[in-house]
DNA sequence: AGACTGCGTTTCGTCGAGCGCAACGGAATG
DNA sequence: CATTCCGTTGCGCTCGACGAAACGCAGTCT
């Protein structure tokens, strides 16, 4: 695109340039942290190779980015990576990112889809603390969580909080496996194997296992590492939340959530 | 500065912002992005002026950066703060950090087997930086520290890494030494005689420091060289990590860090 | 209700900043 | 010792970024 001076007078055909793209140059600069964010670690020759530009024009602007900490480089032999200023703008980010914040819109808008009530809950010294909670549509809701400490083994969030945990810290997490209803997993054996499942669909499901009538599905909050850092819930009366149901609300709250988990920086794109 | 004539006399207004040479539009972009680190959340014309430029010169770069999420902008009154992009970027820089991609298995083993939360951080512009964190099996997490600065007289880590430092290098690095608890060390003397017992013993502590009710233990990280480059630290609430535990954790931490300074090559005969 | 103020956003003409080119210095490599 | 490849720098030309001003919109004062 150095010069064309085609077409001045064609002026809808333009119209699929983006309006407001912005200033070439930072856009380069941001293009080379994207470089080496997914490369790792790079010489100006290669990043202006990915870029398709010049060296020198892919040299000044890593130079300023070096000048603020963002990258820097390696000692062996002039090349470039990311560096701790990153960091610190991320801190800097995290402080304004909280979870419930950035959750509740999500949260509001799955309510409004499946019309029954949608909680968050996060892993707290052994049980699960529910953060939010947006009520469904229906007159008939479950009780207001809030604040409270919910057991692990009996409830989806606190299934899909397990399955983010390895085996040493499962061990420590879970006490005694108590019985609520005649379906709750007391087991650990059973357990182990329900979280196994979770892991593997990436949701999970809770019928009758803390209260008779109230069943509830679950999907992982993850943060830019991965990790699950909380539980999105959907839950509600058996008899609304029905097995035919549940192939509609599992894709609904795991899209949810995965929208969340873009939010705090998880996935690419 | 299109009218003004002959205005190349007079002083340009370049405020205080740190110029780093290279691209300017870059520069100034990046310069945005320091601001909003700083702020939190400001509008164009907040930018603008912090900067010195104009609003329009200020708004194009936010608009690049916000093509590339590094900046978002709150749906209240179109202000601007920091974006998910920039998570993203701080995940894929401590995936490429050596010290992090080492230290993180040996971390998740010291937080599984004390089940409190592991930090480690390193010495960045006169305050602590963390650059990774494994949460403990109680995970009550009130704020992600990643990224953050962290005074160095008030934490464990802090002191970790001023012990590797001589008197020269101490004397530019500490500033005053603000006092955040009663048991904050707020004193040159005092300070210098624990950094002597931390080089001694080989780790330190920090109870009620920096927050009442927090402790924390951390040991050296070396390099090759048998400097000390980082700091890996166990920290809880003061009622859990009594003096009674201690000498287990301290244990623990020590060989925790050891295991990661032989990875970095350190100690090698 | 109407004028006003302040915001983010857009347009436009000008000019200097950033681009491509080519040359430089240094370090591996044969 | 010649060669090659790298990051880095000086230079002239050109295009892209800048500042001024106008615009649409909201909230606010009178």
């Amino acid at each position: 695109m150095s010069k064309a001076p085609e077409a001045i007078g064609a002026a809808p055909a333009t119209s699929t340039a983006i309006t407001g793209r912005g200033v070439q140059s930072v856009d380069r600069a941001l293009g080379i942290l994207e470089v080496l964010a997914r490369i790792g670690e790079a010489g100006v020759t290669e990043i202006a190779a990915e870029l398709g530009v010049h060296k020198s024009t892919a040299f000044r602007p890593v130079a300023t980015l070096e000048a603020h900490r963002l990258v820097e480089q390696t000692v062996d032999r002039g090349r470039y990576r990311l560096g701790v200023g990153i960091l610190r703008l991320a801190g800097a980010t995290t402080a304004r990112l909280d979870l419930v914040q950035e959750a509740r819109p999500i949260c509001r808008k799955l309510a409004s889809d499946t019309g029954e009530t949608v909680n968050v809950a996060v892993l707290s010294e052994s049980s699960a603390l529910y953060l939010d909670r947006v009520a469904g549509s229906s007159a008939l809701q479950p009780h207001n969580w809030v604040g409270q400490h919910i057991p692990l083994h009996a409830t989806s969030n606190g299934k899909v909080l397990l399955s983010g945990l390895d085996d040493a810290r499962l061990d420590r997490v879970l006490g005694k496996l108590a019985t609520y209803t005649p379906r709750t997993i007391t087991k650990r054996g059973p357990l182990r194997a329900e979280l196994e499942r979770v892991r593997e669909q990436g949701y999970a499901v809770a019928v009758d296992e803390l209260e008779v009538g109230l069943t509830a599905v679950a999907a992982p909050i993850r943060n830019v590492h991965g990790d699950v850092v909380a539980s999105m819930s959907v839950s509600g009366p058996s008899f609304r939340l029905t097995p035919e149901r549940f192939d509609e609300v599992v894709t609904l709250v795991t899209e949810a959530a995965i929208e969340v988990s873009h939010r705090l920086g998880w996935g690419h794109r």
